[in-house]
Order: C-alpha cells, then structure tokens, then sequence
DNA sequence: GAATAACAAGACCATTTTATCTTTTTATAA
DNA sequence: TTATAAAAAGATAAAATGGTCTTGTTATTC
C-alpha cells in the first residue's frame, strides 16, 4: 500500500460511511414504524454508530425532509413520508451530495465518452447502470419487508 | 452533505485515487514500451499526476515487481512483466491492499450472507460479481491496445 | 414553572488519504 | 572523477472523512 495503513475496505465503495448509517437508520424506522417517534439514541445502539455522528447526520435528512424530527422528552424521529415513496438513491445523494454531471470514468480520465471511449468504458457502463438501478428501484418498504421476513426465518 | 464540503466523486468508487493513478501509469507503460526506461516525471506530466506523488505509488507497484525502475542518468521505469500477464486487480491490490476476506455488505452489516442476506444482498451479489470480473480479465495488452486504437481512430 | 429528556448546532479533534518538500542513493555521461 | 539526472526515502503538510464535546433549544411531565 502507498500511505502506511488503510482500511482495506476502499474496493467497490458505492458510497460514504455515512450514507451507510444514514440507510441503516431509514431502514430501521420503516421496520419498526409507530406513531410515537424512535429515539436516534436507540438506533444508533442497534447498529453501533457513534451516537453524535448519527445525530449529525439525521439532521442532514431532516433538512432534506426524509426524516420528521420531534424535540423534547419523548421526541425521536421519523420517516419524512412513506417508506414505498423513499428510494435508496434519494438517501445517498441527501448525504454524499448528488452524483456527478458526467459519468465518472472507471479509470480516471475526463475525456472517456461514448465517442471517445477508455478502455474500460464498454464493460464498466453497464455495470454502473446495473448499480443505478439498483438504487433507483429499491424502496424502503420493500428493504424492511425483507429484513422483517428474514427476522422471522432465523427465529423458527 | 453531512461534513462541511465533499468532492462528489464519493459514489460508485471502484479503487482509490492511487489505485487509479497507478492503472493509468501501468497503461502508459504498456502503450509506449521500448527498450529504454520511461520518466516517471514524464508519465506523471502525460496524465496531470503530481510527480511526486505518483513516485511514491510506483515504489510500491516495483515492490510487488509489477515495475522495474532504473536509476541514475537514462534511469526510468519498465513494466515488471510481459503487459498480457499483468491484469488490473493486480494493480489495484497492489495499491489498495488486498480485496476483504469477507465479501462487504451494500449496506454494511456485519451479518449478511447467502443464508442470512441484508435486503440487497440477492441484487448487489451478481453485480460485485461483474465488477469483479471486469477486473480480473482486463488484462494490461489489451488495455493499451484500445488507447492506442482510439487515438488511431481520433486522428484520421 | 422547574426538572428533565430529547433533538440542534457549532466548534473541535482524529484518522485516512492525497500531496509536497528535502535529502539521499545510484547510475550515466562527459 | 566529477557533474548530472534519475529513482528512493523520509518528513511534513493539506484536504477529506469520520467522530467527539459542549452548549443550545424545545417539548413534556410533574
């Protein structure tokens, strides 16, 4: 490796450690939905985030409206609406900003076009577009579905 | 965004900045190989790479043989091996350490997996997959090949 | 209305990644 | 054999990302 340590997680990263968190948390509230809100706190144990960095990013999704924050004693948050009406892309490009105007070349040149392609170019779209699908068609409703019904698999 | 600025580069990473540096030299190697060694300088102009930096990257890639370097007056840089034997996750290893023992979740559970999958796992799993794939057959020859088609093609 | 419990917000700190500066080592050419 | 040109190496700095601390602000309960 170049620099003396890294993580040996950088390969295939499809987004920040904090839109992970953010996802983790979205799933969370549409699993266990109510009409009384859910503690960031007790999310945030569930999945071992850092509670503080949780909350940083929980107010990024309310400024985005994902998320219905209430203050005060027995506050928490909320999903901002529907779960089926909430798409994985729209949580990552609330934290990690919204994706480049132009495709990102999978290896690194700017002037890597369809005209113009780099070597990679024919193999790599695909896959990108395989990945933004991906995100663009999974809801949130449909994620908390399965990890509902993966629950109830494991504990038979 | 949650922290105060990001590059918006974040999403769909395959390797890091390195990793990517690295290839494009790696390329370039195999695009103008001769006898006589090329300047690292000379690459790192070719492709807007800082010198130094990208001097740093090739000790590592003629650590792992993947470049013979030459000092002294003339001195320069050689592709370690023929350029069909050399495959892109080679680089990439070389550069971002080695790829995780355990495959990594989409959405970063530590329990996911074939019997226990998170809500994407079925979806995320075969595109890993192609990347991976993609990866493993793009071998160095065949890389420059097409940039040196491409810039034939350009030119006409 | 005071105590309490929750989110909000901003400053700050840590780690990793990217980049630069300076010096050293090595080989070549004159 | 000396000047020069290249990579090697180590220290340092800058930027991005990830994480913490402290103090507000708001709502609820008693």
């Amino acid at each position: 490796m170049v620099s003396s340590g890294n993580n040996y997680n950088i390969q295939f990263m499809l987004y920040s450690k904090s839109a992970e968190y953010a996802i983790q948390a979205m799933i969370h509230l549409s699993e266990f939905q109510t009409d009384k809100p859910t503690m960031i706190s007790s999310i945030a144990k569930s999945y071992d985030i850092p509670y503080q960095f949780l909350a940083k990013i929980v107010q990024t999704l309310v400024k985005r409206r994902l998320i219905i924050a209430k203050r005060g004693r027995n506050g928490g948050i909320n999903l901002g609406r529907d779960a089926k009406d909430i798409y994985l892309h729209e949580i990552i490009d609330a934290v990690d900003g919204p994706p480049p105007e132009k495709d990102i070349c999978a290896i690194g040149l700017d002037y890597c076009s369809d005209d113009a392609p780099c070597p990679l170019h024919h193999k790599w779209k695909p896959i990108r577009k395989n990945i933004r699908e991906m995100l663009s068609s999974e809801n949130l409703e449909e994620l908390a579905h399965r990890v509902i019904e993966k629950r109830e698999l494991m504990n038979k």
